[in-house]
Parts: C-alpha cells; structure tokens; sequence
DNA sequence: CTTGAAACCGACCGAATGTTCGGTTAGTAA
DNA sequence: TTACTAACCGAACATTCGGTCGGTTTCAAG
C-alpha cells in the first residue's frame, strides 16, 4: 500500500487533469449553455487550460458527447435487464423500471440530462436516439402488458400511457439539484405515488 | 369584396414570404436541429432564399427567437386569467389549468416546444425564462392551496407535485405530432386522468 | 407605359468556430 | 543526472458564423 494509499494513486507524468476529469466539466457546461452552444473555448475557460490541451485528453467535442451519452444509456440499460424487470407481473416489472429509472436519473444525473436533450444533428447523436427508442420500447411492451394482464387501466392508450409516465421522470433533469431538500428516495416514491395512485387523495 | 376575397388578401409589391412565413418555417427548423444548431443558413436553404433575404424580414436570429418565445408564454399566461383559473376550489382551477396547457401546448406546439429548450444563452432567453417560471409559480401556489383545501394528497411535497406533474404534461412536446392517431381531446383526458386519478385500475 | 412597394440576390465583412502542430513544462523512476 | 511520461501552451489553420450593403426583380395600381 505504497503507491495507492488514501492519498489517491500516484499518476506518472505532469499531474493536472485527466480524460475523466475533463469529461465531468465538459458535460456540466455543456448542460448549462446547451451541447451546440458551448464552444471549445467556453470548455476550456472552464478547465482552466488552454484550448489545445484539452485535445490532449479527448479527440474532440463529440467524443466528449458520446462518451456521456454511453454512460447515461448504460446505466439505463442495465435497469432493464435486472431480474425485477424480467420476470412477474407487467405492472410490478414497470414500477421496477420507473424506480430504478429514477435512480439512475439522480446517480447519473447530467448524463442523463444531456441525453434527454439530444437533436440529432451529428451521426453520434443519432446512435444515441436509437438505443434510447429501444428503451421506450420496452417500457411501452411493459404497459401494454400490463394492460392485457388487468392490472393497468385499459381507458388510456398504452403508448400514450408509457410516453406521458417517462415523460414525467424524465422531467426531473429539468430542476432536480442533488444537495437540496429534496432526497433521492423522496423523489422515487413521489414519482412512483404520482404516477400509480394519482393526484387526488384517496 | 374584391379585395379580400376567399382566395385571400392580395398583397402589394412581389409575392412571397412576410415575416410570419419566415418565422413559421424557421421555427420548425430551431426545433429540428435546435436554435444554437440552426444557422442562418439552414434556414434560407429551408425557405428556398438566400441568406440576406431573410434580413429583409426580420432583425435577425434572435427576433424570430423571441416571437416565438412570446408566442407560447401569450398563449400560456391567457390560460392562468381564465375565469375558472381564477375562481373555485383551487383543485378544480389546477385541472383547468393543467387542461389548458395541454391544449395550448397542442395549438402553438412548435412555440412551445422552442420555449421548453431554453437554456438561457442570450438576454431574450433569460426573459424567456423569467416569465416561464412565473407560470410554474403559479402553478405550484394551486397545489398548495389544493393540499390546504384538503382535496390534495398532502404526503408528497406540493413543490414536488407539480412539477412532477407539468413534467408529464410539458414532455409531450418531445413526441406530439398532430394528424396521427392521437387526438388534442385523448391527450388532455389522458393526462388528466393519469394525473388526477392514477395508472392502476380502480 | 410609369410609379411605388415589397421580395429578393450576390458579394462581402469581421468574428468565432473546431482542430492541428511543434515545442515546453512538471512530475516519477532508475 | 538521465530517461521517460503525461499535461500543457501559443500560434496558426480552414471553415462557418450572424449580419450588412447596394442593387435587381416582380407584382398591383394609376
């Protein structure tokens, strides 16, 4: 325990940032001013580094993109594929994916936002939409499912059902701050009471 | 009439564009590829012109920003002075507002959707912003109230609710097109009922 | 025809864009 | 000290950006 003690492990080389490190500051300019709007100037103003530096750590803006955008999409991938959201009943399968969702949202939170945010413009970007449309995809599979098992109202159309219930979790990225008076747990079981129970008390 | 007949008003000078043609159009464009996306000319080559063309409608990028923008905060502020936004159980007044929206967000989608991707770049965003979060003020002063009049469940955070719930309702913006199978009224009952009464059959 | 009004174009401008390149600096290890 | 590694900089690049300018084209009305 000489070269990774709890000082942090010693790096070869010149010390400063790395690609990582880089990476954490692009994504939360790029939420701030918008991807298109933020320039390689504004990143590197906000590094601390020279333009060119940052060229050093990362191939350029886009990778930057697409490499936020692969871990948001992971992340929510990987809710899908947990045992909760693969066997039982569509409805206790969906409320799994709505948590877990939810959860990954705050953990992974200016990832995500950025995801969500996403035009399609370059061919990175496109990538990103098609893994996010197989999410909804199979989500909405799971309402309609659920509908055919008799557990989720059938009065509502079930790709609507599963578009205005994402729409609302997704919605927290817009306003959530980790750090306020509002807890993760909080926030799940408010969005979980929301979309299952409804609004007015019962 | 010989003027303005049912072939429409003829105009003076050469025919073409106005400003509202140029403004329709460009706001396609901003929500297509995104406002900081879309340069000058992406927008001539989508309405057939040449860039400085376009200068002869218009001040310039952020004009055709800004009225969009106005737009969409006109529509959505005129909702809040209706008379059942204003009288009643506060309950009552949340679903008339929350109905409205999402039929405002149906007539001006294009507008509302620009408005809901600000990120407050410019001056005329920042403007944007403020006048937005003034309807999220007032929307939230509802749910409290419907809480304090008891008809609001009390056990999730009043802040949290609505904004959970104008989420829901906002992010239809992120995939409504009108003429496919779901209708303006399908969508408002929808939202309505998933918002007030709940996914889980009763 | 002429006149007036509105729409439009090509050429251009200064500034900003993302990226490249050759060289420098600050640290670890032998 | 020397060798090595990684972080970093300044200057320049071709391109694109939003916007300007002076002049031209297309229509209705007189």
């Amino acid at each position: 325990m000489s070269s990774s003690a709890a000082t942090g492990p010693r790096r070869l080389g010149r010390p400063g940032h790395d690609s990582a490190s880089v990476l954490a500051v692009a994504v939360r300019v790029f939420n701030e001013r918008g991807y298109d709007g933020t320039s390689m100037e504004d990143l590197a103003r906000a590094l601390g580094l020279s333009k060119s530096a940052i060229y050093h750590h990362v191939s350029g803006k886009q990778e930057l993109l697409r490499r936020s955008l692969d871990r948001a999409l992971d992340a929510l991938f990987a809710v899908t594929e947990e045992e909760p959201a693969r066997t039982g009943p569509a409805v206790d399968r969906l409320e799994h994916v709505l948590r877990g969702s939810v959860r990954v949202l705050v953990a992974e939170l200016p990832h995500v936002t950025l995801l969500l945010r996403v035009r399609g413009n370059t061919e990175v970007e496109r990538e990103a939409l098609r893994r996010r449309r197989a999410f909804d995809r199979f989500v909405a599979e799971l309402v309609r499912r659920g509908v055919e098992e008799g557990d989720v109202r059938p009065d509502i159309d079930p790709a609507l059902t599963s578009r205005l219930l994402f729409g609302m979790v997704n919605s927290i990225a817009e306003w959530y701050r980790p750090g306020g008076r509002t807890g993760t747990e909080q926030l799940v079981a408010g969005a979980t009471t929301l979309a299952f129970a409804g609004l007015r008390r019962g």
